[in-house]
RNA sequence: GCCGGGAUAGCUCAGCUGGUAGAGCAGCGCAUUCGUAAUGCGCGGGUCGGAGGUUCGAGUCCUCUUCCCGGCACCA
């Protein structure tokens, strides 16, 4: 005779087993509308779930994270049903939740239109509306592998042939439709009032560039039609983030055709790279680095040593020369910076050796995978390499890792995850020599107090590593730096330090880069700040503009001292409107707007408006540059505006 | 690389079933000298991504190809 207990400690007796829904019921009508399904001692179950002993329930509503996942995956559900009554011959496969919504791949003859989206949107639509009820059965495997046999599902059949024997088989049926599923589902049809089909795309069975080719559905839902607008409202923000819209109308950069997966920077993008490169030059020579410049081109016979040949060489561009000699352009930068090492005798009173270099690499990268500024095949690497002994392992790395946090923290990242790497399947190097390099990697972690998630198999060829990832303003994230622990290539290019014995030792080399990609690292901050970028950054700081032709005088003579003093200013003496200035100017997004008329020119003053529409009132040259100035090198953490 | 979609003026986009390319913004010229997100009038601007083909005739149809977009796979 059941107890069950609710999540506000009440209790509720019955003297016969009771369904999630019954109880629901009992506690109030609305309840009973409103239940997607229960929590019956901390575990998800549909609201026909029979409660025969003891327990604790919670009823799961659209307010809760887990009503909103059980809409979405009911709704993919929804979506086969649909897909089935309009194209029979398709067979369902998987139709899992993901962020935000749900998908659902299929095998069919040809792929879906979009046509075919919106019909069967529409069919979604009338099979909600019906309300059909929802339920749910257990078969045995050999059972469910016949029953879907016979409907000629064989993917079906093939799911539940990998399920483990264990697990129970439950099927859910709603209508004439049934799937193989874990559930628990809404307990009808009408429950998925608010989704829309957004996209249809390829997709590997399986995951796995091997098997053939499914068309998959992407989908997403919420508990209402408002929280769907809101959500369709966020997609339209997040696209005029993108930074290569942001690129092109901020005259940054553009990529063309000639040159795919490369940038051509423009004057004011390009001045921007500049300074996040001049800001991690001064950080680099702060902690120790020197900085070098290898060659971008070597011969082949260099990089088949390295083992980036065996390895990587699908990646690399190679080119032969008239005198028939094989060069590669390097797509990674330690080869060189090891060559530098073994130029002349290393003792280990040098160690720790770091060598930085913006080295720009070039690697062909999929077509597929291009993507603006965020996936190319020629970047830039504040890449670095730091030559130490396996006693400094620790030290250098905590270093190191403290460094990277710092910088993000400049930039305004302040949540940063890490996840470690551990080998790969394709990797150089012995398996003993992986276990040391894992194990002092996971010391340095340790006394570098950081906590990390495993990132299996995902480590680079040479040696395992730390990847930092940071979470921007609309919470994405982004990979961008990383630490990596090489046990490997420094013996394999045969580099040596004579160690205070007078012995050869081979040297560990730490890889670690913190923007990773200066160019990724570009279009990240671009979409963090939607391309206002903070003064410090911005490739023009502020815009001194006239309002009559009689200020062009003062006007001129202001933008030239501010930029005398350094400042990145411009003036705008065009026969225009101020108000059409002001527009042109914020739309550049430009920090600062200096308006100067008659009044101020006799006041010697200049009137400070930013571009978010704020005004800040007047002031002289001489304080607005002063604050500016507070800014700039508190990177934005006091501003102009106080 | 795979699946789908796309490429028309500097930008955003229109161009139905094949009949000789259009708008807004931007640009240029002129007028206007103006107080915080668009002053008015006028003018110029296109090998319709590239190469073949079908056709009396192709931006429109077919084939190939390049690049871009969205996914998938990949991402040392």
């Amino acid at each position: 005779m059941p107890v069950v207990t609710l999540p506000d400690g009440s209790q509720r007796r019955f003297d016969h087993p009771v369904t999630v829904d019954e109880v629901a019921a009992g506690i109030g009508a609305g309840l009973r509308k409103a239940a997607l399904a229960g929590r019956v001692n901390g575990k998800l179950v549909d609201t026909s779930y029979v409660i025969a002993d003891d327990a604790n329930l919670a009823i799961v509503t659209d307010k809760d994270a887990d009503g909103l996942d059980i809409i979405r995956h009911s709704t993919a559900h929804l979506l086969a049903q649909a897909v089935k009554e309009l194209f029979p011959d398709a067979q369902v496969t998987i139709g899992p939740v993901i962020e935000d919504g749900f998908y659902y791949d299929f095998a069919y003859e040809r792929p879906f239109t979009t046509e075919d989206l919106a019909a069967i949107e529409a069919k979604m639509a009338e099979l909600a509306k019906a309300d059909q009820k929802v339920t749910r059965r257990v078969l045995s495997r050999d059972e469910a592998v016949t029953f879907f046999r016979n409907l000629g599902e064989i993917y079906k059949a093939e799911i539940i042939a990998s399920i483990p024997e264990k697990e129970e088989i439950s099927l859910y049926g709603q209508g004439n439709w049934v799937d193989l599923c874990r559930g628990p589902h809404v307990p009808s049809t009408g429950k998925l009032k608010a989704f829309k089909l957004t996209k249809v795309a390829g997709a590997y069975w399986r995951g796995d560039s091997r098997n053939e080719m499914l068309q998959r559905i992407y989908g997403t839902a919420w508990a209402d039609r408002k929280q769907l607008e809101e959500y369709l409202h966020r997609l339209e923000e997040a696209e005029k983030r993108d930074h290569r819209r942001i690129g092109r109308e901020l005259d940054l950069f553009h990529m063309q055709e000639e040159a795919p997966g490369a940038v051509f920077w423009h004057p004011k993008g390009w001045r921007v790279f500049q300074t996040l490169i001049g800001f991690m030059r001064e950080r680099q020579r702060a902690a120790g680095y020197q900085e070098v410049n290898a060659p971008e081109l070597m011969d082949a016979t260099l990089w088949q040593q390295s083992g980036h040949l065996e390895k990587f060489g699908e990646s690399m561009y190679l080119t032969k020369t008239p005198d028939e000699r094989l060069y590669a352009i390097k797509p990674m930068n330690c080869p060189g910076h090891v060559q530098i090492f073994k130029h002349g005798l290393r003792s280990y009173r040098e160690l720790p050796l770091r060598l930085a270099e913006f080295g720009k690499v070039h690697r062909y990268e999929p077509s597929g995978a291009l993507h603006g500024l965020m996936r190319v095949r020629a970047f830039t690497q504040d890449d670095a390499h730091i030559f130490i002994t396996e006693a400094q392992i620790t030290a250098e790395c905590v270093a190191v890792t403290k460094q990277i946090l710092e910088i993000y923290a400049d930039f305004g990242f302040e949540d940063v995850r890490i996840k470690f790497a551990d080998r790969p399947p394709k990797r150089v190097g012995t398996d003993e020599v992986w276990d040391r390099a894992e194990e002092a990697l996971k010391a340095a972690s340790r006394a570098a107090g950081i906590e990390y998630a495993l990132n299996r198999g995902e480590g680079a060829f040479y040696g395992p590593k730390l990847e930092f990832v940071l979470r921007d303003a609309i919470g994405r994230d982004w990979q961008c730096g990383t630490l990596q622990v090489d046990l490997n290539l420094p013996g394999r290019l045969g580099a040596y330090y004579i160690d205070e014995h007078s012995a050869k030792r081979t040297p560990v080399m730490l890889h670690r880069a913190t923007f990773g990609s200066l160019e990724r690292f570009f279009a990240i901050l671009l979409e963090h700040h939607a391309g206002r970028l903070p003064a410090w950054l911005a490739p023009v700081q502020a815009v001194v503009l006239s309002i009559t032709e009689r200020q062009d005088g003062y006007v001129g003579a202001v933008t030239e001292t501010l930029k005398n003093q350094g400042f990145l200013v411009e003036s705008d003496l065009r026969n225009e409107k101020v108000g059409f200035k002001i527009r042109e100017h914020t739309l550049q997004r430009v920090p600062y707007l200096l308006v100067a008329g008659d009044k101020e020119v006799a006041a010697h003053l200049l009137s400070v408006r930013t571009r978010n529409g704020k005004d800040l009132g007047t002031m002289s040259p001489e304080t607005f540059a002063e604050r500016l100035r507070i800014e700039l090198d508190s990177r934005g953490r006091q501003t102009v505006e106080g």
